[in-house]
DNA sequence: TATATTTAATACCGATTGGTAAATAAATAA
DNA sequence: TTATTTATTTACCAATCGGTATTAAATATA
């Protein structure tokens, strides 16, 4: 562990890398890579598919991105930063309400986007599989509790702070919250609009808890 | 057309069947295919699995169902005759309130049964697929835009009878419903308890549209 | 017993699955 | 120029996919 290892070298600045240059982008790959996993599910994207949609063919892949599992992951950390970052300034709203309302309307907007696949990814990808996917699935439900979990801890700050009833449960108002959008992304994937989805948002605000 | 078929000979009651028997029963082998394809949705289940689940081997599933895509329609009808039947029963009840509170928390209850795999399986059997099995995924949507639509002509009855108001949108109220419901599913699946879906459900209820 | 009819069981099919070995090509470093 | 390093390409792998041809077994009828 004393010697030096070859990426941390001292003055060499921007060194050009050594052998033949990558012929594809890194990212577009990854992006094209998101899109069919997407659309497809994680076993419903086959390699071959994934080759035609990245234009590299497959032991290019391997070598970039290891196999189809670390596509994939790689792919929905690339899903993750980007177009569920939003998620991060929703829980930032002033109150438990506007917390709610902003992200079931985004969710609206962005499950029926008709510049990617409709639905979310972390809902669909692998809700069922078969033996060899567990893994990838189990994972996917672990996202979600994360996200309903962070919920619950945001109305647990709301109720301290006021703007949400001391007897309401948090657990539960999380757990709405995130039902209501994993079944928003199901309409969305069998073809509902952004309309159709805004009014159900609409009638699921209807009955928000406050302290009037 | 005129000729006797020997379906339907005339009055050979109950004749014994000519050659040799079948070794299984027909409904249990479909029972068995249904618990698969539910757990593991229609690619998911793979002919082996289901082959291990009969105790059959492949050739008489052929022979006694079809192919995999005949077997799934059958195992659905099950499906739809079997547990789903209580629909039907739901759409009966007095009021629209009536219905979607016996609906969704029947649909807790349900969902969360371990006497099989949780979840609905029209909801989760073909959410994403591969490119050969889109016309599948298609029925499942199709399916349930179906019961959707049930519930809209149901609420507008009920606007008729005066147990809803005249402003409401049943079509919004029926998707309401039906992604509440969807979304529950999802929760089954990722391991969500019948207490957590009848909190839903108390929590989506509170909001119901009433004429007082 | 002989024959027709139907099912069960074994063994197999081509196609597709995810994944790689080996050879070639393109770049840099010495 | 030569050696080294990395990427691309072609061709391939074993395993599994859904699906079947063939043969053996079990029953009814003649």
């Amino acid at each position: 562990m004393c010697e030096e290892t070859n990426t941390e070298v001292a003055a060499q600045q921007t060194s050009k890398p050594r052998g033949r240059p990558l012929a594809f982008n890194q990212d577009d790959a990854l992006e094209s890579a998101l899109q069919v996993f997407w659309l497809r599910g994680y076993e419903g994207a086959s390699m071959a598919e994934l080759v035609d949609a990245l234009g590299i063919n497959k032991p290019s892949i391997y070598a970039a991105f290891g196999n189809k599992e670390a596509l994939f992951r790689k792919a929905l950390a690339k899903y993750l930063a980007g177009p569920v970052a939003f998620i991060e300034s929703v829980m930032h709203e002033r109150t438990a309400r506007k917390v709610a309302e902003k992200f079931l309307t985004g969710a609206a907007e962005f499950l029926t986007d008709h510049k990617h696949p409709m639905g979310c990814m972390i809902v669909q990808a692998a809700l069922t599989c078969g033996k060899g996917s567990e893994l990838i699935q189990q994972e996917l439900i672990a996202y979600r509790k994360n996200l309903e979990s962070s919920f619950e801890h945001r109305f647990e700050l709301a109720k301290s702070q006021g703007d949400l009833p001391p007897d309401v449960q948090s657990a539960d108002l999380a757990k709405y919250l995130a039902t209501l959008h994993q079944g928003m992304s199901v309409q969305a994937t069998s073809g509902a609009s952004r309309d159709e989805l805004l009014a159900i948002v609409k009638l699921a605000l209807k009955n928000w808890p406050t302290n009037e």
